[in-house]
DNA sequence: TTGAGTGCAAAGCTTTTGCAGTTTC
DNA sequence: GAAACTGCAAAAGCTTTGCACTCAA
């Protein structure tokens, strides 16, 4: 599902209405989030956004800035760490999600105002929840039928 | 929710079935586990089993192994670490977590047939999933109203 | 020019691993 | 007595922090 224009809008309105600068590095970390269109870690995504001499705590720094401005998404692996994902302003999605080669796929459904009233009803503010399944993905899969 | 005899029942069992050696140290870990009836962390566990000069990794070791014949589940906070629960043998539960104390609710509801269903679907395998709600509680709520 | 971004080095944290010594069954 | 458990020390791994320098607007 590639991006459409007012997908792009929202995403480049967001960050004019920051305090953010685009500097060369983060134009390319952006870029290829949008080219990419799934969850990567910050690892693969400074490789893939051609940045390999770039430190890891600028692509960190970037993410995070991101993140506060509400284009980013989290989506925490099984193991450790997590993938990183551009996302509609301060929308989210769920994924399933390959514990082998980590490739996702968009699960459509999400239980947000479900979640939300039992949280409330709980006493619970400030509520967000998290729904990832995990699995092998075909490719992984190891021929053993 | 206290847990009853079939489940002390099903949990004994298990640890009879398995070749896990019973030392006091994991009867007190066990214990206060069953005892507390919801998720803790590592450390935590530790202190409230009375075993705080303890080796740590003796207590994550402890629950690798409860977790490897599926009396353990492990629910990841929001920013790190995770907590640990008994659970009915190879069952499990979704929550209702406080970001500041870590406090838990039970949440009674788990898409595991829709989820599998769908990642079967698309190819994935051995599938699990993760539902995890995150918010303050009303204790920990700041009085700003 | 001033607040924001970057790099380097180092720390932070939970969790894991290796190995030698101890205990359980 | 063999297999499992424990402790100590250290590593692992992702992510964060501090500080000085550089750069975008």
């Amino acid at each position: 599902m590639k991006h459409n224009k007012e997908f792009l809008k929202r995403i480049f309105e967001t960050i004019e209405l920051s305090s953010l600068r685009m500097t060369q590095k983060r134009e390319r970390i952006l870029e290829s989030l949008l080219a990419l269109d799934r969850p990567v870690s910050a690892s693969a995504l400074r490789d893939l956004a051609g940045l390999p001499e770039t430190d890891l705590v600028t692509v960190y720094r970037t993410l995070e800035a991101f993140e506060g401005i509400g284009i980013i998404q989290k989506i925490p692996l099984e193991e450790m760490g997590c993938l990183y994902e551009l996302t509609e302003t301060n929308d989210h999605y769920h994924h399933f999600v390959c514990r082998e080669c980590h490739r996702t796929e968009r699960l459509d459904l999400c239980l947000e105002d479900e979640l939300g009233a039992r949280a409330e009803k709980l006493g619970f503010t400030e509520v967000s929840h998290l729904m990832e399944v995990y699995g092998v993905c075909g490719e992984c899969k190891p021929e053993t039928d």
